[in-house]
DNA sequence: CTGTTGAAATTTTTT
DNA sequence: ATTTCAACAG
């Protein structure tokens, strides 16, 4: 493999020696010389230890850009990242270089012959999409149908609450883990191949009891997602190291790719290392790069270790740390610094930026999380007439609802915001109904599909959805034999146009946008019946009707709803305000890779953050520690960590409905001296007396009540408004 | 068998 | 505060 390269750029060099200089300064001149290191490298294993804001994309980008200039085929080049976003914008800025370099050097001498230059061919994306479509092209193999469905999480955890209940183990004396848990008890085990009983007791010490029921449940839960051709997050790459193992097609699959560049490493699971080794047993062609200072996924099984036992695993392995840091300015870099020389194993890595300037990152003690909300937005204004866009500004933090408050706040002065790592489009219920529909057809087997679709229908319940689904399949998956079927009265009316309605998309015939249409005329009286706020929701159907027509095939469309979620309307084609200015709101786990001119993290109290879920042991602490490094690191210029001392506590049995906090841990004596400390004014904001509700106590009491029950009521209605 | 009400148990982060 | 389940009324 490598010698085909090194022939290609033999060739090329006899070709054009002039050429060759005017790339090689192109590519190498924006570099330094750690960077260059990197990029120039041959193709024995090598390990980039990228601290944060030290040019690790760009290094990636350039690596790629090298070996393509270098007469690297592009199609056999893997570029494995954390998101298909990332994928999509490291290539767009290869395709750039590579231009470039057109221009620098002339078409004709750079790339391989007769080929047009280009990123466009490269492999590139997350783990599962990758395997998604090595498995479609190559699965048959494996004994794997190439239409299967792909389950998403909540999807998966649907099949898990089904199988729960079908083994009766929902009604048992005492309560067996929700259906959440026990999908989160699975996954971990797949994807750390750790042993259930070893997993139980280290993460879900409450759930060890039920080992045995457990077994069984995920023993039927395999079996089933055999039987009806699904496959879920964790299968993907299970069945994508299966492929690689196999004896007949290991090979050619293997044979596929001479270089395979990995980003993010410090955030592979033990799966996914050994897919890689899998790859590229020797470490031929294999390029990772990563933090293990950032490593903030273990509770998705990702292990530091991958990072830190690479060079054994790889013999012969270079190792090319990063340290110049081109984001911060010193003030925050030494306090972030700080910060992470109190972790316990690590990779060495000395930070250093040349930007000497800057004001010191502050940290602001609030009274409650309504002057947290008020100071944070005060600043963020007060940087915005100094000409820092909103968008150039992002609050952070490290449970999706700790921004309740400030959002409420936001939406009051009529700032725009956009929060990521929240709730998700195809989250939406009504979204998720509609797709539902067209899983149905696609794969009439996918019972999760059908315990959505058919309970939407007036008298129909779990019971008869599930006759329905057991008479569906012994019919080999023919919508017709739905014809015959007696339903409940209710139904009765619209159940033929359902049928019809499916039998019309099995069929396939019609363009995607077309079907989408028409499943949306069927479900919109449904919707409105059954949903609240139809209209709006409505709206979002036509969305998804605009969608559809991207994709060019209805299996596409939907494998990749599924596996690269638009993290929100905002952005979907079609939007106008796209263009407006709007400030990020961020889980800290969203925030990876991105960066601010201003940053705000919030809640920086222990017990948040650390969260209090998470301080059963060191290795978990010191998670929590780096997810706050992770959060400092984002800043460019301006750094605020806010902490409110009282804040609204949801734990049940607390007669108080506040808790009272202290700063995080992670800021100790030591580390505060790199911070100016503030103390916001008390009693900012005090919402009781602005809204001006009624004196009367009873009569407050009593709304109060009815208010609750009646949200209740309609919350109960729609229940699966959000999943 | 469906839909409603009451009561009991309960863990952040996401491809 | 939300999710799950049992009991009860159509």
């Amino acid at each position: 493999m490598a010698t085909k390269t090194e022939q290609r750029e033999t060739d090329w060099k006899a070709q054009a020696p002039k050429g060759l200089g005017a790339v090689k300064d192109a590519i190498l001149n924006p570099l330094n010389d750690q960077q260059r290191r990197a990029v120039q490298h041959g193709s024995g294993p090598l390990l980039v230890v990228a601290g944060a804001g030290t040019g690790k994309t760009a290094t990636l980008v350039h690596r790629v850009a090298w070996l393509i200039a270098h007469g690297a085929d592009p199609a056999r080049i893997l570029l494995l990242t954390f998101t298909r976003r990332a994928a999509r914008e490291m290539l767009s800025r290869v395709d750039n270089i590579l231009r470039h370099l057109e221009r620098v050097a002339g078409a004709a001498a750079v790339g391989s012959a007769g080929e047009p230059l280009g990123a466009r061919r490269v492999w590139g994306g997350t783990f599962h999409a990758v395997a998604t479509r090595l498995l479609r092209r190559y699965g048959k193999a494996i004994g794997l149908k190439s239409d299967f469905s792909v389950h998403d999480r909540t999807d998966a955890e649907d099949l898990m609450g089904v199988l729960r209940s079908e083994l009766g183990l929902a009604r048992l004396d005492k309560r067996f883990p929700k259906k959440t848990t026990c999908m989160d008890i699975y996954s971990r085990c797949v994807n750390a191949q750790e042993k259930l009983d070893q997993t139980l007791l280290g993460h879900f010490p409450w759930c060890s009891e039920w080992a045995d029921q457990l077994r069984k449940l995920f023993e039927a839960y395999v079996d089933r997602k055999a039987q009806t051709a699904v496959l879920d997050y964790d299968d993907l790459l299970l069945h994508w190291l299966a492929l690689l193992q196999d004896q007949q097609v290991g090979p050619a699959v293997r044979g596929l790719f001479d270089w395979v560049l990995v980003d993010e490493y410090q955030d592979t699971n033990a799966l996914q290392a050994e897919i890689l080794y899998a790859l590229s047993p020797e470490g031929k062609g294999l390029m990772v790069v990563g933090d293990d200072a950032q490593s903030i996924y273990s509770f998705r099984g990702a292990t530091v270790r991958n990072i830190f036992d690479f060079p054994e695993h790889y013999a012969g392995t270079t190792v090319v740390a990063l340290e110049q840091n081109y984001r911060s300015t010193c003030p925050i870099l030494e306090a972030t610094n700080q910060v992470i020389v109190q972790a316990r194993k690590r990779y060495t890595k000395n930070l250093w930026s040349q930007r000497r300037e800057g004001s010191r990152p502050e940290l602001i003690r609030c009274q409650d999380e309504n002057e947290q909300a008020e100071l944070a937005v005060r600043r963020i204004l007060e940087h915005r007439e100094a000409g820092v866009d909103l968008r150039r500004q992002a609050v952070l933090f490290r449970a999706s609802h700790h921004s309740i408050v400030l959002e409420s706040e936001l939406s009051r002065r009529g700032i725009p915001f956009h929060k990521y790592g929240g709730l998700k489009f195809v989250e939406a219920a009504h979204v998720k109904d509609l797709l539902a529909f067209l899983r149905l057809a696609e794969n009439p087997r996918d019972v999760v599909a059908g315990m959505r679709v058919l309970p939407l229908l007036p008298g129909i319940g779990p019971g008869t959805a599930r006759r329905l689904l057991e008479r569906l399949d012994q019919s080999g998956g023919s919508f017709a034999a739905w014809h015959e079927c007696k339903v409940p009265r209710p139904a009765a009316r619209i159940w033929p146009e359902l049928v019809e309605l499916l039998m019309w998309l099995a069929a396939g015939k019609e363009k995607l946008p077309t079907q989408v249409e028409r499943v949306r005329k069927f479900y919109a009286p449904l919707l409105e019946a059954a949903y609240d706020n139809a209209p709006a929701r409505l709206r979002d159907l036509e969305q998804l009707a605009q969608i559809a027509a991207r994709y060019p095939s209805r299996q596409r469309m939907l494998l990749e709803l599924a596996l690269d979620p638009p993290t929100s309307t905002q952005d979907l084609p079609g939007k106008p305000d796209l263009d407006d200015d709007y400030l990020v709101l961020s889980t800290i786990h969203s925030a990876k890779g991105l960066e601010w001119d201003a940053v705000y993290v919030i809640h920086a109290s222990d017990g948040n953050l650390p969260s209090d879920m998470a301080t059963g042991d060191e290795e978990q602490i010191e998670e929590e520690r780096r997810l706050f490094y992770v959060a400092l690191t984002r800043a460019k210029n301006y750094l605020y960590v806010l902490y409110p001392l009282r804040y609204y506590t949801t734990r049940p049995g607390v007669s108080d409905r506040y808790g009272f906090a202290q700063c995080t841990r992670f800021l100790p004596h030591s580390v505060l001296k790199y911070f100016d400390q503030r103390v916001g004014a008390a009693g900012v904001l005090d919402r009781r007396a602005a809204t001006g509700e009624p004196d009367d106590e009873a009569e407050v009491d009593a709304r109060r009540m009815a208010l609750m029950n009646l949200r209740r009521n309609i919350r109960q209605r729609m229940k699966r408004y959000w999943d």
